[in-house]
DNA sequence: GCTTGAAATTTCATGCTTGAAATTATTGGC
DNA sequence: GCCAATAATTTCAAGCATGAAATTTCAAGC
């Protein structure tokens, strides 16, 4: 029994979807550089810092430590470092859940609200200008072609989930 | 005097624009965390070595500390610990530049070169793999889009340069 | 032949990141 | 009421990454 192979992926095609994976690094890294300069010298702070306070101002109502790490989709002990750095400088408090002496509650304070409000408009100034190029359809395009990556169910590590 | 204004970016537009950001973050994210987890298991080594072994791979003659960071676009100071790893691992020779004692040329070894030359290939098919849904169409508009980003002459970071 | 400035690196302190091991608390069965 | 499995975190060692400071060497000008 021969299975129907698709018509998939001539060698050459690999080579091209090489090449979009080089240009999308190599655009991201972009991005992340000059959002990364601007945060450290425009608001003294991190890029790591930075998506902390974004998921916490998401969730108002607080995220448990491990909801946070996978909301950000990073290992459990990073949290808790930079959680550590924010608390210490007033931005974010800890909580203790009731009736679980194991969890704990994590949150933004009053300052860390505003602080994060101001960060997140630059933040979105920074990224419009650097992308100024892309049309409205370029943007539809892109967003389009990019919500395709990783969807096919190869052993694309086992990453999923919100939004 | 009024000066003339495009018609630019609609306040609607930068969001638009931070959404592609996102997506491309995201994407990025997934691809990166596929070949870091893959270079991991199947090679027991990490990106940042792998981006220095890509790098020397393709200048056969070697190149200098400096060329090396300035290639790779990371600090000085990075590069001297992975390359003191590779070269403790036999991948990578350190040879005196003649005429300056400052200077060092950093080039792949034997090993090195037949190592990278596994990494790259099936690096290429990781990466074919997470990239498979795109199509010829998609792979030609996804780079064409990628390269105008952060064309515009910003405040950019002073990024540019080769490739 | 000195000296001064620039160039090529390394060193350093700090922080991010990971995976694995350790810690502490909860839960369900018995 | 105990006990094993599980859950929520932290701790840890290693490596990556940065910008700044320190080191060593070179190259001109005088």
């Amino acid at each position: 029994m021969t299975i129907q192979q698709k018509p998939t992926s001539a060698p050459c095609m690999a080579k091209q979807r090489l090449r979009v994976w080089l240009r999308m690094l190599k655009a991201t890294k972009l991005v992340e550089a000059t959002v990364r300069e601007n945060l450290r010298v425009e608001f003294d702070t991190t890029l790591p810092r930075f998506d902390v306070l974004a998921a916490l101002y998401r969730f108002e109502d607080g995220l448990k430590m491990s909801e946070l790490s996978a909301a950000l989709r990073v290992s459990n002990g990073n949290v808790t470092g930079i959680v550590e750095r924010l608390v210490a400088d007033g931005l974010v408090l800890r909580i203790p859940v009731a009736g679980d002496k194991r969890a704990t509650l994590v949150r933004l304070s009053i300052k860390g609200r505003e602080t994060f409000a101001r960060m997140a408009e630059a933040h979105a100034g920074w990224v419009n200008g650097i992308l100024q190029d892309l049309s409205d359809e370029d943007c539809e395009q892109a967003i389009g072609i990019l919500e395709t990556v990783g969807r096919s169910p190869k052993l694309t590590a086992k990453v999923d989930a919100n939004d």
